[in-house]
DNA sequence: AAGTAAATTAAAATGATTCTAAACTATTGA
DNA sequence: TCAATAGTTTAGAATCATTTTAATTTACTT
């Protein structure tokens, strides 16, 4: 796990101050070669496994908030009761397993440009995601 | 307002007994020229808009969730807390408009063919959506 | 018309998220 | 270094949408 230092900087960088809570959840998240999805439960159970001190579930709460603010990580909402975030911040879509309710990226280079042939008029777009929903292909249970 | 008779056949051919809630409820969806989007909170007050009985609102949880299995309607997530369904079931995406909180329709015919180059193993594309997000353009506010 | 399975209901329960207000901490600048 | 203060954390309470419960009612079958 990198040092403390790198994640004091890039929180004091976007105005967030750099407390202890903080940075444990910078560490959980930010740690790791690969991105990741993970909800609410799966970070409460990550700093459960990685110290002592428990975060209080507010905390986890706001925090994940201002880090989705800040563009720490971005949200992605499958269904009504089912939303991930995504240490994977740059722009591309997901593949949603209905089956196994797994989030999988599908980068942008995997993705024909979309074109939209058409515009509301006084808005703009902000940003075009895609999901794609798979499920197990039971070819030979049919 | 169309006939009763319609939305009694309708729902028997799909399993569904044509109880005197399913068929208010079908009247207030479906007898609109034009599709259109909703929550289980606009469905209520159209409710009581058109009947003077109440249907309770467990009832009209449990009709819309059997409404969206048989397919009479999709639901469209936008945020962790606000999902829309849609009377719209063809194939179509949407724009969310951000300020004012609405959804439009985007016709499949004004998105050229999405083309994703990756597959998973095992897997099957079962829907491709598209959500743009818009918001207001204040070219002159800047 | 009777039997039964399904649907409806009001009210209670659930559960994820947010709020509250008190305690604590990081930052600033004297 | 220290005090002031603004921001943050916290436990526990509150909220609110949705689901469950269990009793009642209704639709369907024979």
């Amino acid at each position: 796990m990198s040092l403390s230092i790198e994640y004091i900087k890039k929180l004091r960088n976007s105005g967030l101050r750099p407390t202890k809570q903080r940075i444990k959840i910078c560490k959980v998240l930010f740690s790791n070669e690969k991105t990741f999805h993970f909800t609410i439960n799966d970070l409460v159970k990550m700093i459960e496994n990685n110290f002592d001190e428990k975060i209080s579930l507010a905390t986890v709460y706001n925090t994940v908030h201002a880090f989705k603010k800040k563009e720490y990580i971005k949200e992605i909402i499958v269904n009504s009761n089912l939303s991930y975030f995504d240490t994977n911040t740059s722009h591309h879509h997901h593949f949603f397993d209905e089956t196994e309710k797994e989030l999988i990226d599908l980068e942008n280079d995997n993705v024909e440009p979309i074109q939209i042939k058409k515009t509301i008029p006084g808005k703009k777009i902000k940003s075009v995601e895609v999901l794609v929903r798979v499920d197990t292909d039971n070819y030979y249970q049919k």
